[in-house]
DNA sequence: CGTATTGCAATGCGAACGCATCGTAAAACG
DNA sequence: CGTTTTACGATGCGTTCGCATTGCAATACG
């Protein structure tokens, strides 16, 4: 055999190049070809490494939302309401990191729309930050319906990404958004 | 010459199936022969009608765009709260109407962040929105960062709309959702 | 009543697509 | 040290794509 290679590496490296094409020119940009052209590699070894386009995809998909998740994972405050607030600016393209990310999502954000197999594990992620942000709700202003505050900030910060992304709002008048809001969600 | 036909009635017809197609299986799906097909008529019309394949899913856009205006512009209330209340319920896919116009809107929009022909009419749209918004927000409750206010709500229906389409938010929930923000946005 | 123009259907073309196949260099393994 | 297995690169196939071209029936028009 050659030389025994990091399959989960080489992996991951094509998967970046997908992701890149993507936020560069969309998801009906992404063809074996350009993948292949973008991670500098022959168009043979991509397909060495995914069996379709289809799942290629897939693990894109994958790749970025564990990359979200860990963005996510690494913000920590023992304060709760600091502590919501730097994961809500998390999930706004405002760092390096989510600008590069936040396209990428939108992108299979719309394609979930038409495409079920991409709403169900994008409907259970939505589902655990549901969870997690009724918790710190709580934790910051018990009572009241943290639940439903949840899903109410979840779908301002959504909402706001895809403004920002557009270049409606401007990453500090993002921030100044989420802050405003927070104030309202959280007094009692 | 044979009989003469209404252009603007035709190009119409075609937009509405690009549209359909759009709503059904994402923009990508979106080519001459299945516009054709969609809207039965032959191939030859679709490109009698739209000289490139680019000003057609443009007209599209522009006529999604006008018949979102239609259903808004349809709306009236004396009281302000309560027109404000509308407006936003008229964004969301709740009438049958606005669950075909909806995932061709979210296609476009995600479209918008990597094509900046599509991002500026888009942007002009919302500015006006949140314009508009921001002078019901003022009649309500004068004081106060009504353009803020304005830019906030926006963001916050739009994140709600796509919930609602991948399936996360109900329509009913979605209801309360609003109706409750409109709550916290208006108490000063 | 020609006739010129319009509205379209049909066909063709080159490019790009996803995917299958084949060949082969190389190294891990018995 | 041979053999087998792995990791590709290269090439080809059938399909679909956007778009250009061609042909023609039909009718508004002088």
């Amino acid at each position: 055999m050659p030389k025994q290679v990091d399959h989960d590496e080489r992996r991951r490296q094509i998967g970046d190049a997908v992701c890149r094409v993507i936020a560069a020119r969309g998801l009906d940009a992404v063809s074996l070809r350009h993948v292949a052209a973008e991670a500098d590699v022959s168009m043979g070894r991509v397909q060495h490494y995914f069996a379709t386009k289809d799942e290629m995809l897939m693990f894109a998909f994958e790749l970025i939302s564990e990359r979200v998740a860990a963005r996510l994972g690494a913000v920590h405050s023992d304060d709760p309401r600091t502590y919501l607030r730097a994961i809500l600016f998390e999930l706004l393209p405002l760092s390096p990191a989510a600008r590069v990310e936040a396209p990428v999502l939108a992108a299979f954000l719309a394609q979930a729309v038409v495409e079920p197999r991409l709403g169900e594990p994008l409907r259970q992620g939505n589902g655990e930050m549901v969870a997690w942000l009724a918790g710190m709700i709580s934790a910051v202003r018990p009572g009241g319906d943290p639940e439903r505050d949840a899903m109410g900030l979840l779908a301002f910060v959504d909402g706001l990404m895809l403004q920002v992304l557009i270049g409606q709002v401007s990453s500090s008048a993002a921030e100044e958004l989420v802050d405003h809001q927070l104030g309202l969600v959280l007094t009692r």
